[in-house]
Order: C-alpha cells, then structure tokens, then sequence
RNA sequence: GGAAGGUUGCCAGAGCGGACGAAUGGGGCGGCCUCGAAAGCCGUUGUGGCCUCCGGGUCACCGUGGGUUCGAAUCCCACACCUUCCGCCA
C-alpha cells in the first residue's frame, strides 16, 4: 500500500510516479476528496466522544455525591451526544473503508531507476552472461518434452491424467533431478539465509499481505470450504512472517529462503507457452526474502540478484539479465530484475527468477515494522525478494543445455552429489 | 468433531461497571553511589490516527467483531486463537 500522507501533501508526484506504469490516476482525486471528507469528521465525532466522556465522568461524581436528579438530567444530554456520535462514526467507517478498498488496488510506485516504458518490449536487456548464441550444437536443440519422453524423465500425459492440463508429472531421474535443484538451491545460500518451511495453504490477510489480493483473484486457487488460498510463491507466507510484529534494528536486514509448492492458474494464458515446463500450475521453488532497512535495501537487492544468477551460472547455464521497465513491473514491486534462462532446445528465454524491491509497499500492507537504533517510534521496513531457484524452467535449461550426441544428459558437477553420484541421466 | 480452561502493556500478573491507558513485580533506559561492578535508592519507559500557535490537545487500542449502558478491560452474544483431555489420523 502506498502512504496516504504522501498522496495528500504531494499529490503530483504519486501521479508522475504512477503515470510511469499507465496507470489510469483519476482514482486517486477521489481518494484525496474521500480523506478529507473523512478526517474532518473523524475530528468531528472526537470532540462528541470527548463530551461524552466528560458529561459521564461528571455522572459518576454526582451519583457519589448523592445527587441523582441532576445525574438523570446529564444522562439525558449524553444520551443525545451518543446519537450524533453513532452518525458520524458511520459516516467515517463508511468513508475509512472505502478509501482503504481503493487504496489496497493501488500499485506502488515505481523507483525512479526504473525504465521509462509501459510494454515488456521495453525492458532493458542489461547484459547477456556466458552466452554464445554459436556455441549450440544440433543434439542441443532438442526441447525438453521430447527429451522428457525419449529418457522417460517427464510424463506429460500422465500428470494431465491425473490433474489436467498444465499440470506434469517428473519420473525417475527426472523427479530426482527436481529434487537435487532444491537441495542445491537451499544449501547455496544457507550460509545467510535462514531456512523456512511455512505452510502452503494461508489465509485472506496472509494475501492480502504481498498484494496478491484483491487485485489479482483470479490468479490464484481458492479452498472456499476453508477459505484458504494455495500460495503462489514462498514469498506470500514469509512476507507475512513478521506480520503485525516490530523487530530491532540489529536484527536487520533479516535473510530468509523457503522452498515450497507454488500454485498459479495461470488465467487468461490458456494456449500460451503450455508445452512441456514453460508454464505450469504447480511447481517447486526456492525463494529467497529479506526484511530490511530503506537504507540496507540496495545492497540486499544486489545480494539476491547475485546469488541467483551465481546458481545458474553454476549449473552451467546462459542467461541474461532484464531491468524491467515501469509498465511491467508487478503491482507491489518498485524495482525489478529478471534472470532469464536461454533453452537452447526451444530457442527461447525463460524467466527463472524476479529479484524485486518493494519499498515499504508491502511491509505497510503486512504492518510489519522496526525500532531504529537510534531514534524514538518505529518505521516500516522494506521488504525484497527473489526466486532462489524455480525448478521447472532451470529444470527444462538444464536438459535442453547439457544434452550430448548420444541423447544423454550429463548432469552439472555441482547437482551429482545430490543425486546419488550419478553423472549422466539415460 | 466433542469437552474444559484461557487470551490484559517488553515479560509475569492484578483489575470484574465510574478518577483505569490500566496496580504490583521483573526487564529496559537515565541518574545517584563506586576505582569499576553488584546491591540499594531516585526517575523514566506502549502503539497508532487527527489537530497543533510544536508547549501540547484529542481520540482509538486490554484476542476480534457486535450488543447493553450516561459511562465497558470489567456485563451479554458470536467468532478466532492457545492449552489440556477425548475421538480421528500421516
């Protein structure tokens, strides 16, 4: 959530800022008259309660003192303060709500670093590491579903067989093979980064938190018995972990990493990148998070993106790196990177990983704060993450890449002691 | 799923209709004492909103949401969570 003071001392910068995304900013007018409207009669129904307290205050004396017939006529007038007060207290929750609504639909602000541009298209390729777009061979350009099939490592039809479409079922080394990238993801950054296990099925607040809801609803599978949400990322239940919680300064920046089961609809993509592990319901990632101080935010930011793309590069695979433009940055995030994997078997790009920065957009959200060291109050902490590892696509670049001319794929070095020793896979 | 008990400030814990934003103890912070420390003594110590002539004023918050009342931490209702027991279960 952004901050409302911000909206209503500088009105114009949030809408400069919010402009840079596309978004439409009319909203933002009705929130500033709504917050007017309701501070001042907020200010309103206090003086009432102060009467109120001060008439009933006086009641209690004179029935100590013996006094009731005066009592009963104060009770009279408190009891008509009472009345105005129900009104206006309506009319400010009414008001309170509302603006809240809008508010919690409103993105956050993009940083000013991060380019100009509303498409994908405008995305800026930062740079391209260790790729050789001539250094593929033909036995490379395999895509992963027919590699899947010929060594038995991937069982599409199967896995739609049981849960449907975009839905994939990993078989023998292929199933290991996911489960050595999590270890691998996990262990790598163990060194910093405090491991998790939170549940995977979280509430309404827990969503709401990270600002995967109400705007985006649709995106995510619902339990409506027990109105729990199937989370779509680690990031959900660890934003949430310190939620409604004031931590110590000395305890920032707080580094936590999660591998969990995500869950995405994936609405509206039906027919798009669906072959093979381009674009899945369920997968496994490891995700990386941190809770930090505004100032400590840069460098942690840097830290994830390194530790990404070192678990690529490890894995002996291209990527390239994108600083994605205003427009397409997600809802809560200020500023983003991704790390896209190049898959030599279906010659394209895949997002294996978006390191953001949040700014203070999520943590105001999840109300979780700080005690700076050397001040009074508290101030709210700004929260960044970034997949550590998501297994389908670094899985799919991983077999596409290390395939040799005799169909096998020799597995990294860095992944063998996490499968039992082996070398290659078929 | 059933039964009982519980939820108050940083922690423990009192309060059970009126001077309670909340006793008392512990902890933290500041000071006195001391070469230094301990002990002791004194003071101080929640969060948030709005307004502010920046002195302060005011409101809200005792699990959450409603209700009763002139007035609710205190009474009533519902829900959530925790603990224990029973049932079920990997």
């Amino acid at each position: 959530m952004i901050d409302i003071r911000l909206l209503r001392s500088d009105p114009d910068s949030v809408k400069a800022a919010l402009t840079r995304r596309g978004e439409d900013t009319s909203g933002l007018d009705q929130i500033i008259g709504l917050d007017a409207r309701q501070r001042a009669l907020a200010s309103k129904r206090d003086d009432v309660r102060n009467e109120i307290k001060n008439v009933s205050r006086q009641v209690g004396g004179l029935h100590r003192d013996g006094k009731p017939d005066e009592a009963t006529e104060l009770q009279a007038q408190s009891r008509e303060l009472g009345a105005q007060e129900d009104v206006l207290a309506a009319e400010v929750d009414e008001l309170a709500s509302e603006i809240h609504e809008i508010l919690l639909r409103v993105p956050n602000l993009p940083s000013d670093d991060a380019p100009e541009g509303l498409t994908e298209s405008d995305n800026v390729v930062i740079r391209h590491e260790h790729w050789d777009p001539d250094a593929y061979s033909d036995h490379q350009r395999v895509p992963h579903w027919e590699i899947g099939e010929q060594l038995g490592i991937l069982d599409a039809e199967r896995g739609t067989k049981l849960s449907g479409s975009m839905f994939v079922m990993y078989s023998g080394m292929g199933a290991t093979l996911c489960r050595a990238l999590i270890q691998y993801g996990l262990d790598r950054n163990a060194d910093a980064y405090r491991e998790m296990r939170p549940p995977t099925l979280v509430k309404t607040a827990t969503m709401v938190s990270t600002g995967h809801l109400p705007k985006f609803e649709e995106d995510a599978y619902h339990l409506e018995r027990d109105d729990l949400w199937a989370i779509p990322t680690a990031e959900v239940p660890l934003t949430s972990f310190c939620r409604d919680e004031v931590l110590d300064e000395a305890d920032l920046p707080m580094k936590l990493m999660a591998h969990t089961s995500c869950f995405r609809r994936e609405a509206g993509s039906a027919g798009r990148d669906t072959r093979g592990l381009l674009r899945v319901h369920e997968f496994d990632k490891v995700e990386l998070l941190s809770y930090a101080t505004r100032d400590q935010a840069p460098e942690v930011h840097a830290d994830i993106l390194a530790r990404a793309e070192a678990a690529i590069t490890d894995l002996g695979l291209s990527y390239r790196v994108l600083d994605l433009c205003a427009g397409d940055l997600g809802g809560s995030s200020a500023r983003t990177f991704d790390l896209e994997v190049y898959a030599p078997g279906t010659d394209q790009w895949l997002e294996v990983s978006s390191v953001s920065w949040f700014s203070d957009y999520q943590a105001r959200r999840a109300n979780v704060r700080y005690r700076p060291t050397d001040e009074k109050g508290t101030r709210i902490v700004d929260t960044l993450n970034g997949s550590g590892l998501a297994v389908p696509r670094v899985w799919a670049g991983v077999v596409e890449t290390h395939r040799q001319s005799d169909g096998t794929i020799s597995i990294p070095e860095v992944l063998q002691p996490y499968m039992r020793g082996a070398t290659t896979i078929g």
